[in-house]
DNA sequence: TTTATTTAGGATAAATTTGTCCGAAATAAG
DNA sequence: CTTATTTCGGACAAATTTATCCTAAATAAA
């Protein structure tokens, strides 16, 4: 469903937001354990999550990645999953054409988007605030 | 969603059913050229589904594939994208952790869940006799 | 200013998926 | 029986994704 990467990068994201609530920025090596990812892979994957402006880096001393508190509640997980696997998955045919397109639809196309959109509308109704909340509480977990 | 193989898998096998429905064998070559796919990769995937007992094999002259007319219409969907892409795609966590379970579930869980057996739902309702049918009419198309 | 720490970024490598090649086996027809 | 045709199956190759390594750049603190 989703590539690895992108897997790596929601786990990371929600993490990040956990600490950022608790006013804590975090590292590359913590979130590696935490997300149970290889520690140089999450690394591309938290850059270019920062270049697309979705979590905010820091070098140094005391540096690390963290999020803007006012922002964790308007980041979804639609933006996490487009900054890493692109709108293929939102917009690609099931079968592979080229091209969705409802006036030459593949067979299985008027039965692919209900399923597509739904998923689509689940991301972009689903808030980084919630997902992180769940795992502050112990509710949810990132690692199994 | 579907890997590659698994796409040229759906897509071949519609396209055999609706030659089966007109009770005509048909070649390798001939579905590569109708699907635009890979000849030699499509080979290895009609191998793999005629193994699973979803398509039929012949050798030699008028060889081909095919697939038993009564069949065709207890076929479904879910049984081609199963016997290629396996079951993590229905049974599979979100994020990628070992065991999807509601006991211990990732922070996606509850919202992933749904999507998924939506999937797994349409997939199970859908038959391949419905899908050969449209393509059959002109309806729909393998090819873009 | 020096040092230690942390992310950035490029080069590589390993693993997986996708795709190719070719000879073997089956089989229909002359 | 011989030949032509078609799938089978194994080995190999290319492309993509996943993962590692190492140096540079930034920066906080002594
Ligand atoms: S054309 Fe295939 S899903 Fe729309
Ligand atoms: S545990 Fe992740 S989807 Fe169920």
């Amino acid at each position: 469903m989703f590539s690895k990467a992108c897997e790596y990068g929601i786990k990371a994201t929600i993490y990040i937001a956990v600490k950022s609530m608790h006013k804590e920025r975090v590292s590359l090596k913590e979130i590696a354990e935490e997300v149970n990812s290889p520690v140089a892979f999450t690394a591309k994957i938290l850059q270019s999550l920062a270049k697309s402006g979705i979590i905010d880096s820091h070098k140094g001393p005391t540096g690390g990645f963290q999020i803007e508190e006012s922002r964790i509640d308007t980041i979804k997980l639609h933006d996490i999953v487009h900054a890493i696997d692109g709108d293929n998955i939102f917009n690609g045919c099931g079968l592979g054409l080229k091209q969705c397109d409802a006036r030459q639809p593949c067979p299985v196309h008027h039965k692919f988007v209900v399923v597509r959109d739904n998923l689509k509308i689940m991301l972009q109704n689903t808030s980084l605030y919630e997902l992180a909340t769940g795992l502050d509480i112990g509710l949810t977990h990132l690692k199994r």
